[in-house]
DNA sequence: TGTACATCAGTGAACGCGCGTTCACTGATGTAC
DNA sequence: TGTACATCAGTGAACGCGCGTTCACTGATGTAC
């Protein structure tokens, strides 16, 4: 399904940027084929050939956007001297990323529970796997070496991420009372203390 | 809207249990009207007699699983008669409504970027408020009496909901590798640790 | 260098399906006198 | 205590709309000889 000639692949590039912008402007609901196309200026038959069926086109945005996000907090890690600076770095590259692509990070947050997941979970799984074994292969030795507390893996991803999705969450939804330069002033320490060693 | 008679009272409530059986039964596509009402045996017309809309339903029930969450998370405070044994109590008591709960954890989590907020947004405020208020009361004075670091209220929240609701939100995905009970042994000490004053 | 041909890319009218919603109606409940 | 009546609760056939998808087709691109 992946386009074999240049035009081709400038036209699946329309199509996933036109996608974006429309859920950025319209929101699940408004979130449809015809709504895309017409967006994209692209037909209705072109979509099908490249993509398969709209869940695909959907499940193509979503790794793409995750794709996006992990190569900012990959990027932010790889700069990293101490794993005190990489969990300060890639808290900020977080919200960064978050506050410079908002549709990006809408459509990251809104696609949980959204069911073309489902219908791709292989396609999506394989996609997120290189960038989820960047970031274990960055945490690992530095816990092993005793520089970051010694916990079940997937609980120090959520104590390093979960504020501050929890927090991009509701500033991408509009609750007041959400600055991101706030937090990206308090959080990197805050969440560094919840990992230090004893 | 609010029924005036008993029996609207039970319709009214086998509507909002059936309702939240379909969508765990099956999903945000499956949560259709006429799901519901072929679940609940309670006809079409008797659903738009009592919520207006469908969105009315899933706003209401959206109301409903909130309340119930709030409910158990104040309660878990009003034990609490230190500020570290509270933001403990929180952490377990939100874990473990996850797990009792499945089903309206799910609805809670789906909701957020659903769209029938939207539409019922100030009633769903409405109902939110009082507990959001009731949350804030109980940490505003620990935080004045430095027993809480001091941070701005929003980001006190983050650090103690966010890696809770990561976890959460992956469990209930059916994320591999994550552990409620591992997460409640782990979690309570590690959050406490980003708001302890220095 | 030119031509033939297979493949890829793109088109848009048409289709069926299931969605949320409406509406004219019947039956049950509670209240007034 | 009994009856009349207004309101609430419940019914289900019918409707229109817009969704995702299909398909027979034309045009563009690249390759083989």
């Amino acid at each position: 399904m992946s386009p074999k000639q240049q035009r081709g692949e400038a036209t699946a590039e329309r199509l996933l940027a036109s996608a974006l912008e429309v859920f950025e402007a319209a929101g699940q609901p408004g979130f449809t084929v015809n709504a895309v196309t017409a967006a994209s200026g692209v037909s209705l038959g072109s979509l099908y050939h490249h993509f398969g069926s709209f869940d695909g086109l959907a499940a193509a945005l979503y790794s793409r956007c995750m794709a996006a996000l992990f190569d900012e907090l990959i990027a932010a890690l790889g700069r990293a001297r101490t794993a005190r600076t990489g969990v300060r770095a890639i808290v900020t590259a977080y919200l960064r990323f978050t506050e410079d692509n908002r549709a990006a990070a809408r459509f990251i947050h809104a696609s949980a529970y959204a069911g073309y997941l489902a219908a791709h979970a292989e396609q999506v799984v394989a996609a997120k796997a290189p960038h989820m074994a960047a970031v274990a292969g960055w945490l690992r030795p530095r816990m092993a070496a005793g520089e970051i507390a010694t916990l079940p893996e997937p609980l120090v991803e959520m104590l390093l991420i979960g504020p501050v999705a929890e927090t991009a969450r509701r500033w991408l939804a509009g609750v007041p009372g959400i600055d991101l330069g706030q937090a990206s002033r308090v959080l990197p320490d805050r969440i560094w203390r919840s990992l230090a060693p004893d």
